[in-house]
DNA sequence: ATGAAAACTGAAAACGTTTTCATAAAGCTA
DNA sequence: TAGCTTTATGAAAACGTTTTCAGTTTTCAT
């Protein structure tokens, strides 16, 4: 039975040796430094790409202290948004010569400690999070910070870190916008729908339900607001609820396009009509709400431009020291647009 | 202008020196190894957990010669069956103690090439790819197993690279079964939108179609077989010439669910009844194909018997040596299944 | 109590780079 | 040509671990 042995990797030390160069001159060409001859460098490559030399990105990095990875901790790549900052960011970073480590938390939190400990352990120049929906404590991300790694949290992101970068969407102007909208197609008794209120997404699109509610001298039914997880099966249980009831609500703002979709299935279901008996507006614009009928009306929360910010902000804190006067002190603001289709 | 520099981390040897201890002795403590006395294996932790030692993977990795990562190529994260399967494979690889770096190619070669080079230099333990639709010189993939690298391929995957292990669907009996599917429920004149022949999922799916069409005695219509990028604009414009003629289809079956929603929807807008004048079948079963009416029958892939299967066989090649004699000879095969809906 | 085996520990080498320091060669100025 | 600067190179240290080897202590059966 034959086995493949793990064969010798060619190092700088075998390059070197075949040409009677010291490893430090190896080292100095194959990085573009400057202080080495153009012909010694010519030969230098030429020598590495015939042993079919690789850098080990171990030794270089415990060297220099620079691995040109960049961490990122996500609750589920799954999700379309995620997905779609994901790729962009995964683009632009690779455009500045840094890999991209992606992790996810599952939205547990356990596994997002267990996540940090591995990325730091791995010292990524730098750590991109997306919060786990529960996550309430964030001393598990200090030691980034006291270590001088750039930190940037987006989406669902802390309260406050001291010294880290905050991006994220305009949560609470996306809830006012919801509910505007419905409240101006003529709803009235009006549900949400939304996630638990330790996660900023949902404290700050409820608040701006609320404003939107006041503002037009609505009174909000609290039987009517859930707090929940927003999985199918909790707006599918919600909406049923909401139509078990005496009087039964025109219009549903839903914080994400799972819950929004589950409730108009449901409402489907019993007989409801959308949008005649009942509007409904998702969160997010998930490619599914385009594609169901009716298409329903939701928030565009721009990924694109969201990773593209990630990277801007990671790539300015690799190169400059982090200043700790500016970075952490305002929260990016990405701007959210509403898409209009005919669930309302 | 205050700026955070980056601190002294704590090293074994910072904790070896308080407890007067030698590195060696704190290094076993720290593994878990035998020889090391119960109270000297407390001391250490404690002290370890005290100064908040992490330990730098890099170091580790280099002398031992062991990363702990498996690397990860996969041409876009954010389609559903590979998210389905990288989340699975995240999860039992991390039972066993391994991280994943995952990569996306975005179905470009370049950039496939390129993260094998970045993966190699990190020195992961082992690597599974899904290759590029366009992928057809697997070359760049030969380095890993001259290093005795265990490599995994799954869904696309090489005609054979000696001494790596291919995981993929039954999708000649995927082709098939779709084929009979149509035939069994009334479709006489068939359409296929089908993928790009370098690939081996649309080669396999198409021969199915082929065959299930030849035994139920149909010929095909090659004016109706297209071989394109499976996006939803390219089907939209396949399903236009299909119905741009004199004789039209009365069953489509599509090689994704992308090009199966988008004929559906072009089939809406010019009035064609789905399933009454043309059934649909797409494949995957992706979630938007449960949610857009009519309901689109699809084939289900089982994305976490695939992600279960990969890691099995990964952590087999991790743990002995790679059998050449066994490995890369026979594709594993995960099976599929019909779901299905109301469009046929 | 004795000797052999087992358990425990430390010194030093090793992993493959990068970087510092020193030195040599080459180019330039006057 | 002397003196100076710039360029090119090498020797050796350093990064933080793990591992080998050797040596010391403990355990245990006699």
């Amino acid at each position: 039975m034959v086995r493949i042995k793990r064969t010798q990797q060619n190092t700088i030390l075998d390059i070197a040796k075949e040409l009677k160069l010291s490893a430090a001159t190896v080292s100095r060409a194959l990085n573009g430094q400057i202080h080495v001859k153009e012909k010694t460098r010519n030969d230098v490559v030429k020598m590495a790409e015939k042993l079919g030399y690789r850098r080990n990105q171990m030794a270089s990095g415990l060297r220099s202290n620079k691995t040109y990875t960049v961490g990122l901790i996500v609750p589920r790549i799954s999700m379309f948004f995620h997905a779609e900052v994901i790729t962009t960011i995964q683009n632009n970073l690779h455009k500045h010569g840094y890999n991209l480590m992606i992790c996810q938390s599952n939205d547990d939190v356990v596994m997002e400690k267990k996540l940090t400990e591995i990325l730091y352990a791995s010292r990524v120049d730098a750590l991109i999070v997306a919060c786990t929906l529960f996550t309430v404590d964030f001393s598990h991300f200090h030691k980034f910070l006291e270590s001088g790694v750039p930190l940037v949290f987006y989406d669902r992101v802390p309260q406050d870190v001291d010294g880290a970068t905050v991006i994220r969407g305009d949560d609470e102007r996306g809830g006012y916008l919801a509910a505007s909208h419905l409240i101006e197609t003529g709803c009235r008794r009006i549900a949400h729908i939304s996630g638990p209120l330790s996660c900023n997404l949902y404290r700050d699109r409820s608040a701006g339900f609320y404003s939107a509610m006041e503002q037009h001298g609505l009174v909000v039914n609290e039987e009517w607001v859930f707090h929940q997880e927003l999985t199918s099966e909790n707006a599918r249980e919600a909406t049923r609820r909401l139509f078990g009831g005496k009087t039964v609500p025109d219009g549903l703002f839903t914080d994400n396009d799972s819950s929004a979709i589950a409730a108009l299935e449901y409402a489907r279901e019993i007989g409801v009509n959308v949008p005649k008996d009942l509007k409904i507006i998702g969160y997010s614009n998930d490619p599914r709400t385009a594609i169901i009928s009716p298409p329903i009306t939701t928030i565009e929360q721009f990924p694109n431009l969201v990773g593209r910010k990630i990277v801007e902000v990671v790539i300015d804190g690799l190169k400059n020291e982090i200043d700790i006067d500016e970075a952490g002190v305002l929260p990016i603001i990405i701007p959210i647009e509403l898409i209009r289709r005919t669930s309302t």
